[in-house]
DNA sequence: CTGTTAGCGCTTTCAT
DNA sequence: ATGAAAGCGCTAACAG
């Protein structure tokens, strides 16, 4: 920079004028500094620009699994619309951990990003909160409900979705139903359950544990899930899969052994994620705004940063997609 | 820093200088700094510490496209090897346009990233070589072959690998294999297609420019190409394609169209995403060591870094997985 | 409209 | 073993 100023015969403060677009600058000096600056190819330095302003435009997104698309999606989603207000976004991945999540915010605080993103976090949130003033970040969270906290937030209305699915079954004349939950400590996963739960009671069935089995909403736990209800004495006519993961497990699991969908028994998932349409047969799930739900946390971090004010939750919906795997 | 040193009753130096870990320290004033430090829960300003360093112990990521998993797999294997050694790892996704590739670099560079990592870049290597003089990064490239030009890279053997499946169907008895590529302008597409090609050659078949449809490695892609091949007057018996995602398409459109795999027509993917074994059939493709992929790239970057010399390459290779998808 | 000056928080000679 | 001071590249008052 101090060359730039050497070579058009201006000061530095003049070139952080020109490269900030401030207003405050003579027209012919604008283009004969500019002139130079296209011309060395100069490029600002990020770090000292930073130090100097006390912000970075950079944003941290912090996610449970990057190698699953659901979450990935959600990143992409994020860096996207984030990227076009001239933000950068670092990702983490915690593997759900906690302590790794903490690790990701202290060290996400120490490059001073503007703020972070917490993708279905299981941090505690008040532990957030003291964090994010002790570094002085913005936090927003994402895809989780968060409620009585002054974080904002965009969640899916889950236990909605999960009652339209269970509804859906039990209107298709179902009464045993199998429920492959997510990890009890994952707040959507338990409101995945309630749903269900919420139906049973609505309807008059009893609801029954074993009938419910535990996963990590990954694909072998739909298949382990698969096997164990079908070790029952009575097998459910119907299993509810908390996401289209553990429901591809099922699927494998049931089409292996010999059983038809749906003739045999019906299917549902949860995520609409992109192969679900593509299975076969396609699966009923229900969809979640994928795409929305980072886009919106995206959105309300810029608006946070920009206004300095706690910005309204939002709260997405799910919709109930039939296709092939239910009758 | 300053506030750590008053309390501790030293200078900044000092203070710097147990956070340094430099041994030029008295045990008994480091015990007190390191106290001071801790019980004040302070955190070093990584920007400062850039600046001042001129290192930032932050790489880039670059990736075509991080909602893949395959793709985000590796870029999960990166930040996993990586972190352990203290760095952390900003991802951009650049939809696979050149051009977004080139801002990729331009902006991680502001940021004094010490490395970039691009993953399966389409960008012009000569251009990158440049990029990463100009503004003295060091580059690595993964999953794409490097020949002739100095930049580490590791990457796996796309035609090797496809020169299995192609022979394995062959040895199956089928003479018309319909294949569907990548993009022309993705290296790794275009080692695929050849080896195809190589080992009709080996077996005398004539090669068919109506056998093979492009695709950009996505499920609809598969889907369409699918639907082509059966609206050919001749029709293969088996379809490779050049990716899992891909193969799920024709699997969708097969199956909904009734035909049966592999009874009427067989099929082989390429990539061994975690879904594939949990299709059914089974898919029966060629394994790529998507981990291995990240795993290697990142240490050899970090190897790049510490020494400052150009690291071999690494060949990967794939392996034939064979599971139910052909006959 | 433009330049001077003082930091931003940290590392690093160079003295002591 | 410790400290004073300069400097990393940039922005932001404050003067002019």
């Amino acid at each position: 920079m101090k060359s730039i100023a050497k070579m058009s015969g201006v000061s530095v403060t003049t070139v952080s004028r020109v490269l900030g677009g401030s207003s405050k600058v003579n027209q012919k000096t604008y283009k004969r500094v500019m002139g130079v600056i296209k011309k060395v190819g100069y490029r600002p330095n990020a770090l000292a620009r930073g130090l100097s302003m006390q912000k970075t435009r950079t944003l941290g997104v912090i996610l449970p699994d990057a190698s699953n698309t659901f979450f990935s999606k959600i990143g992409k989603a994020i860096e996207n619309t984030v990227r076009s207000h001239g933000y950068s976004v670092f990702l983490c991945d915690t593997d759900g951990i906690v302590d790794n999540e903490i690790s990701a915010i202290k060290s996400l605080s120490e490059r001073w990003i503007d703020g972070i993103i917490l993708v279905a976090p299981r941090i505690d949130l008040r532990m957030l909160i003291r964090f994010s003033q002790e570094y002085e970040f913005y936090p927003i969270v994402a895809d989780r409900k968060v409620e009585g906290i002054p974080i904002p937030a965009v969640w899916v209305d889950n236990m909605g979705g999960m009652i339209q699915a269970t509804e859906y079954l039990i209107k298709l004349g179902h009464k045993r139903i199998g429920f492959v939950a997510g990890p009890p400590d994952v707040f959507n996963a338990i409101q995945r359950l309630n749903g269900y739960k919420e139906v049973l009671k609505r309807y008059g069935i009893p609801y029954q544990e074993k009938l419910v089995f535990t996963g990590r909403f990954m694909i072998p736990d739909g298949y382990a899930a698969a096997e164990y209800f079908l070790s029952l004495k009575e097998k459910p006519t119907a299993i509810i899969a908390s996401n289209d993961l553990m429901a591809i497990g099922i699927l494998k699991y049931l089409k292996s052994n010999g059983f038809e969908i749906p003739k045999d028994i019906s299917l549902v998932g949860f995520d609409d994620i992109e192969i679900s349409e593509a299975l076969y047969p396609a699966l009923t799930t229900v969809a979640q705004p994928i795409y929305e739900i980072g886009k919106n946390a995206a959105k309300m971090m810029l608006d946070y940063i920009e206004t300095g004010r706690l910005v309204p939750n939002i709260v997405l919906h799910t919709h109930f997609v039939v296709r092939d795997s239910c009758r």
